[in-house]
DNA sequence: CGGAGAAATTTCAAGCTTAAAATTGTTTTG
DNA sequence: CAAAACAATTTTAAGCTTGAAATTTCTCCG
């Protein structure tokens, strides 16, 4: 595929601007910068799930749940946990059910519209949340240590840049 | 992990000036920073899973285990699969189990060695990556597209000291 | 040779995730 | 008021993922 001038030579019918959709553009900046990040992310995500699992027997997902909790402290209504943590309300189910099992999430269902569940931290939830948002923020100040802080700057930056444009793109293809 | 990433304006704060406010056990910069890294990779994550499986019934995973066979003509040997992939090996003998059934992969046993598998992309598996290899690498470059090349440029870079600074902290002994 | 140990892979149990269908409850409208 | 439309959640079926245990196959050393 590389090296290939085979598109140079397009048919007479097709006019530039088609043309230009077709013709193979050079991807490879933006593929490297996708693999790039994704291999940066998947990094940093599966130290955070090891070490929850080893030091709090825990996982990553919980995690997520606990921590939108945490600064909700009339609790939340499900569809707005699934919202916020960008998945499916199925998962949601699932993930509260075991949490209440466990005594860490209380649930509700809310007297004016019975649909409604509304599900909260407990005091051992939130006491439980708060052993392990400090051990993970340590991890992950100690896995970007290397970063000087202008770096850590200029990332934040251009990371926003990139969301701006993932977020314009979806909106306007979907 | 994934969620709203809530700092969307880049902190000014965070550059060589101001030190005094990075305190002992203030990990706030790392931890936006880590949000924000964490977003923007399952944004275009889940973009690029929903239409592989809308345009093509596939899955990443899938994806990634073709791409990496792609550059290896005579095959691969499964353990280095799992590795390049950085999945567990058990995770391995079932992508390929599937995409063996459907004819994407051959299998073989290395005769000098019958605990070695080797897979490789069969014809048919080939010419089907190829049809989503070009779509995915189109979907990239428009989910990129707002960022200007500069940009990709200086986040390429940021995202290699990361990379460096994860892999130190890693090896150092997490 | 023969057994201990190492290596490659598979199996297993448990948990996460999703899309789509189903369920339950509320609101709107004819 | 009932029926239809809508909303919140749960269920279901399928697939992904992992760590640990099990299996198969080699290799090495005495």
């Amino acid at each position: 595929m590389t090296g290939d001038d085979t598109f140079d030579i397009a048919p007479d019918w097709v006019d530039g601007e088609t043309k230009a959709l077709e013709a193979p553009h050079d991807h490879r900046a933006e593929l490297r910068l996708w693999l790039r990040l994704l291999t940066c992310s998947t990094l940093v995500e599966s130290e955070v799930r090891r070490r929850l699992r080893e030091e709090f027997d825990s996982t990553l997902p919980r995690f997520d749940l606990m921590a939108q909790l945490e600064r909700a402290p009339d609790g939340m209504v499900l569809g707005e946990v699934s919202k916020r943590m960008m998945v499916s309300p199925g998962n949601i189910t699932v993930l509260v059910e075991r949490l209440t099992e466990s005594g860490h999430l209380s649930r509700t269902t809310l007297p004016t519209d019975r649909r409604v569940q509304i599900i909260a931290l407990t005091p051992f939830g939130r006491a439980e949340f708060e052993k392990m948002a400090a051990r993970h923020a340590d991890w992950i100040s100690d896995l970007f240590a290397g970063l000087a802080p202008a770096d850590g700057g200029v990332l934040m930056d251009e990371l926003a840049k990139l969301k701006r444009s993932v977020i314009a793109s979806l909106a306007k293809g979907g």
